[in-house]
DNA sequence: TATTAAGTTGTAATTGTTACAACAATGAAA
DNA sequence: TTTCATTGTTGTAACAATTACAACTTAATA
């Protein structure tokens, strides 16, 4: 289910988030691009179109929206951290070849795991690695 | 089921990976404290013992370890990579608290995902973020 | 429209990681 | 055991992602 962005102008309000023209740009962008992109991809984007957008303000902008929780930080190789807009449960498949991630559903909220009593669960990743279907076909 | 130095240098000769002073170092360090260390912590604590030791060839090591599968490369947060020397299935919980990363015992390999036909899956890592219960005591 | 609090910008600092070239150690062959 | 080629180690410098910060600008409310 697609969220407009009525939806999430409601969200930012809520959240004591204001709604500046830098914000509005990213989260367009985001929900435009549910590719889970870099900071800088988005800045090398949108750059030409609001040539004073510094990189500050997106990593600002998506600190505040994941600390919102608008905004999932997927965090699969170390030195590239990347933005999903997609906050529902499922996982992530990174090709190892072409570096493009997948969304796969998953149910894991049912993952089975023990040891965990007494602990507080706020938030559950998952992702594979391996070489996607594009990838195997060609390199092969 | 812990493994022997013996085991781990079968492993590295299986591999072709020459068992040097600092690698040997490296893997115990791994093996004694199980409490997924970064470089720095790795770095910090075998330099007074061996004084030439450089972080490059920590990280040169650790790489070429990871790449054998001996060991596991650990993304959670993206300034701080991780390593696990427990290779087997299980996920990792972090304590937004305290920063403790704990293992838990967790059946990833029956976790259900759809979506994923056509794909070779090498990898698959399950992570958790919360409170521990010594950090949800304390801070209440 | 004025005011205040919050957001934006650019630069500089910080940090984790890698590149590289000189040097050292390792393992196998003679 | 000695020699040699290959591989590993070291330190410095480069690199890249992220954050700190101070000046400036904008947004929301009265």
């Amino acid at each position: 289910m697609k969220r407009s962005f009525d939806d999430l102008a409601r969200d930012l309000k809520e959240k004591n988030i204001r709604l500046s023209h830098q914000r509005l740009k990213v989260l367009e962008y985001l929900t435009e691009n549910p590719n889970h992109p870099t900071v800088d991809q988005i800045y090398t984007e949108l750059h030409p179109e609001i040539p004073s957008l510094s990189k500050t303000t997106i990593y600002s902008t998506l600190n505040a929206l994941a600390e919102a929780g608008l905004v999932r930080v997927i965090t699969i190789e170390d030195n590239e951290t990347r933005y999903d807009i997609r906050t529902e449960d499922h996982g992530h498949f990174k090709c190892e070849a072409c570096g493009t991630i997948y969304d796969f559903g998953a149910d894991i909220g049912s993952l089975k795991a023990d040891d965990l009593t007494g602990f507080e669960v706020n938030d559950k990743h998952v992702y594979f690695k391996g070489i996607c279907p594009q990838c195997h076909k060609n390199n092969n």
